[in-house]
DNA sequence: TATACGTGGCC
DNA sequence: TGGCCAAGTAT
């Protein structure tokens, strides 16, 4: 009998249509004339779009490639500078990984991405998915590239019912028999584009795809409920205090938080600790008073609940924690985003319009 | 294998 | 409002 499986051309030809137009992809008339994308940016965008969608990375992509348009440019950078454009984009540890990494190939490799998936995942904050993204799009190598598209799509045309995270190695192995030798970087962009377009998680779009003739899940009429997945936990709420003091000159005491954990290497509001009844912990001696509201934010695995302490303190006063940071030297757009909500509750108490 | 780690949009 | 979800990695 005749293979009635997923046929990788036929999701070229559907890419050659309809392939995102995206800033970090290079154009279907140069990519014709077999130009490759520039490996820079092609690491970058990958970092960025580590769990992240198109819509929230995009912007900062552009920023980045402007100011710093080789990863020379980028490896020279101050940390500051960098954390700071990365704010409000998440999951910091991208940031600090993304120079760390920057400066061993700048300072170590003379400039040049590793070209083997082993080569790039040695280097920080590339892993198994991202080795392979760079080493396919970058440099047309016909690696096994798995991302949540690619999950989903194979779990559906496969219509593989075993839960994720379980399921992860079968779909692993489902992904690498279907990698062809053949334009492999523009195969692992146009499943990802499928995911993201066609085969998405709510309601996929079965009619128009460009695979919905082997898509067992869709003949067996299943295919919004694939991937199953593993039940998640409940998120916990904590509480805790964050202190916003402006200074009679109208400096803000702020802090950069320690390399590691939460927020790791941001500029934030001093806070207490996080938990079930936080312990107060002004960070200058002042006369404190609440602002009568709370910041709140959900994390990845806790909602956060920030009551708010405001004060102002006059010149010469010395904190016990944190810098202030006069006014032309402070944006409120270099914090992460919790601590942007602390910011516009905050200043609203100490400088009512 | 399990947990820590952000954010914004959608329903 | 609240849970789910998005081009994962590090430990």
């Amino acid at each position: 009998m005749r293979d009635a499986g997923a046929d990788p051309s036929e999701l070229l030809a559907w890419y050659d249509r309809h392939a995102r137009d995206l800033p970090w992809r290079t154009g279907p008339a140069a990519r014709a004339a077999g130009e490759r994308p520039d490996p820079y940016r092609v690491w970058l965008s990958e970092i960025m779009l580590q769990q992240t969608t198109v819509a929230a990375a995009r912007d900062y992509f552009r920023a980045f490639t402007e100011r710093w348009p080789s990863v020379e440019d980028l490896a020279a950078a101050e940390d500051a500078e960098v954390m700071a454009a990365w704010a409000g984009l998440g999951y910091y540890a991208r940031a600090r990984n993304l120079l760390k990494c920057a400066r061993v190939v700048a300072g170590e490799l003379g400039g040049r991405f590793p070209e083997t998936v082993e080569g790039l995942k040695a280097l920080p904050g590339i892993g198994p998915y991202t080795a392979g993204a760079i080493a396919a799009i970058a440099y047309d190598e016909p690696a096994t590239v798995v991302d949540g598209n690619v999950e989903r799509v194979m779990a559906r045309v496969h219509s593989v019912g075993l839960p994720l995270p379980q399921a992860k190695g079968e779909l692993t192995a489902l992904a690498a028999a279907l990698t062809p030798e053949h334009r492999p970087g523009d195969y692992a962009q146009a499943v990802m584009d499928l995911g993201a377009t066609i085969c998405t998680p709510r309601s996929p779009a079965c009619g128009i795809c460009p695979w919905r003739e082997p898509c067992r899940a869709r003949s067996e009429g299943i295919a919004a409920d694939l991937p199953r997945k593993a039940p998640k936990k409940a998120k916990p709420t904590r509480h805790g205090i964050a202190y916003v003091a402006r200074r009679a000159d109208g400096a803000w005491l702020l802090e950069t938080r320690p390399e590691s954990g939460l927020l790791g290497g941001m500029l934030g509001w001093p806070t207490s600790d996080w938990g079930d009844s936080p312990t107060p912990a002004p960070p200058i001696e002042a006369d404190w008073r609440s602002a009568g509201v709370e910041a709140r934010h959900t994390f990845t695995h806790f909602h956060l609940r920030l009551s708010i302490e405001v004060a102002e303190v006059p010149l010469g006063s010395e904190p016990e924690r944190g810098d202030f940071l006069p006014p032309d030297r402070f944006r409120p757009a270099d914090l992460p985003t919790l601590m942007r909500k602390v910011f516009d509750l905050g200043r609203s108490v100490l400088l009512p319009d």
